[in-house]
DNA sequence: CCAAAAGTGTTACAAGTACACCCATGT
DNA sequence: ACATGGGTGTACTTGTAACACTTTTGG
């Protein structure tokens, strides 16, 4: 792993450690008062925001290169992080993004730097606990921040889409293995869990039903705690059986035919 | 698009044609006899099979580069073609192979040419009508052929690793949208079908349930005509309705929650 | 006329959906 | 005391699974 010291230093000497032509997008999704979120950068000179990206090491997987940009941006590791598309129309990449950040950094650079070039990227999706994230900007980059899934700023080249996807991918997820041990503390209640799937899916489910199916799972350990100083009745506390919980991630839930 | 007349042409002038550093691997289903098969090159020199693959072109969606492959192997346009993943691994290469064919056509390539770097590929898969294909091997291969999907020979690098999981997908594919339209003729009969979806799935099937289900989606058109010539209760034919297919394939068969 | 494959229908069980009542707590 | 949210149970509907008999045809 190499460190750059400026903008300048990465255009210089990036292509020399990185694979050319390929990027890593990451959609970092979390959860926080009943809303979806979705980790994004501003970036200089520029109108529109864009994912948290990052390049290939030569000798690295790319799994590995998808959770170390996580692990940069978060400061998290452990997470649950996987690979859901690659995005290669051509025409997906906007140099002016690139040209404005190398104006703010004084930087004139010849038309055949490697970040210049056509990108592939491929898309990771993550999930975190949005508590445990402490989100730094990168060289590209002036802020880091959270916002509302359904509420996004204007995206950058094909970042929208990108979102869209991951979102989809994270929605097909959702029925057929379990989530939420990323995107929650370690110990919440049904109704927070209810509240992260109906945010995810877009839609209200049923309270009863909703309990039922996630207890037939298995997954959940029923704790004696209770939630406490909030209105109303105390809602029960639970927690992820993580034995059973990666059971179910490895098998999935269903099995029609 | 760029024709290459030899082996040697293609080492000189591809890095001037193609991305640098990433490949589309084909996985190309096909069905007949009963049996699931995949389509697969054997390379002179070397000792083990290995997926129909290609470069994308610079100017070129990853997609329509896929497109071309398959068309350049089978014939065939205008099929069902997806990509599932890409594999990333940096010890997934073998620069053997590349060497072998090298070595076959008489040739010495300098280390740093750009078949021999590391290689990143876009697993994308197929599904084809076994009768329609005309199989054609490439510039790197001696033969192009069907093989068992269950009986396949060893296969270099992770190409069986390749193999694995688009088989998977397509098993998952074929629970949630309908399946069975490229990979039949345009006419077949139910057990036909029923014998398809068990060979991929692998696995037996009710016969009576399967009828059933598969009705319901109403995607098939049961003919007047009856299969002739064959022993026993001559069964019906049937066919796609292609518009509720397409509309089946875009909105997916089941919805949970 | 019989073996083998194809057409068809019924019943039982599991899963999903819809819905109602009681309980605990903070204001 | 009451409004609000949380805990729990039951009937209905739908889908899946298991299973048997009749029909046709080639040998």
């Amino acid at each position: 792993m190499v460190e750059f010291k400026s903008v300048n230093e990465f255009r210089l000497k990036g292509g020399k450690y990185f694979m050319p032509c390929i990027s890593i997008d990451c959609v970092i999704f979390g959860f926080h008062a009943g809303q979806l979120k979705v980790l994004l950068l501003t970036i200089a000179n520029y109108s529109s925001c864009g994912l948290p990206a990052g390049f290939i090491y030569k000798e690295e997987h790319i799994d590995a290169s998808a959770k170390r940009i996580l692990l940069e941006r978060t400061g998290l590791s452990d997470i649950f992080l996987q690979q859901f598309y690659i995005f290669g129309d051509p025409k997906r990449c906007d140099e002016n993004i690139t040209k404005a950040v190398f104006e703010k950094a004084g930087i004139t650079a010849p038309a055949d730097n490697w970040l210049l070039q056509r990108f592939l990227t491929i898309g990771y999706y993550a999930l975190v606990d949005f508590e445990k994230v402490n989100a730094k900007p990168d060289y590209f980059s002036e802020t880091c921040e959270w916002y509302d899934i359904d509420n996004l700023p204007p995206l950058a080249m094909d970042h929208a889409q990108i979102v869209q996807k991951a979102l989809l991918t994270l929605r097909t997820h959702l029925r057929y293995e379990p989530v939420g041990y990323n995107l929650l503390p370690a110990k919440f209640t049904m109704p927070e869990l209810q509240s992260l799937y109906e945010t995810i899916l877009g839609q209200k489910l049923d309270r009863r039903n909703f309990q039922r199916k996630m207890l037939s799972y298995g997954i959940l350990k029923k704790l004696k705690e209770q939630r406490k100083g909030v209105a109303h009745k105390a809602p029960y506390l639970y927690s992820f059986d993580l034995r059973k919980y990666h059971k179910a991630l490895e098998e999935g839930f269903q099995s029609a035919w």
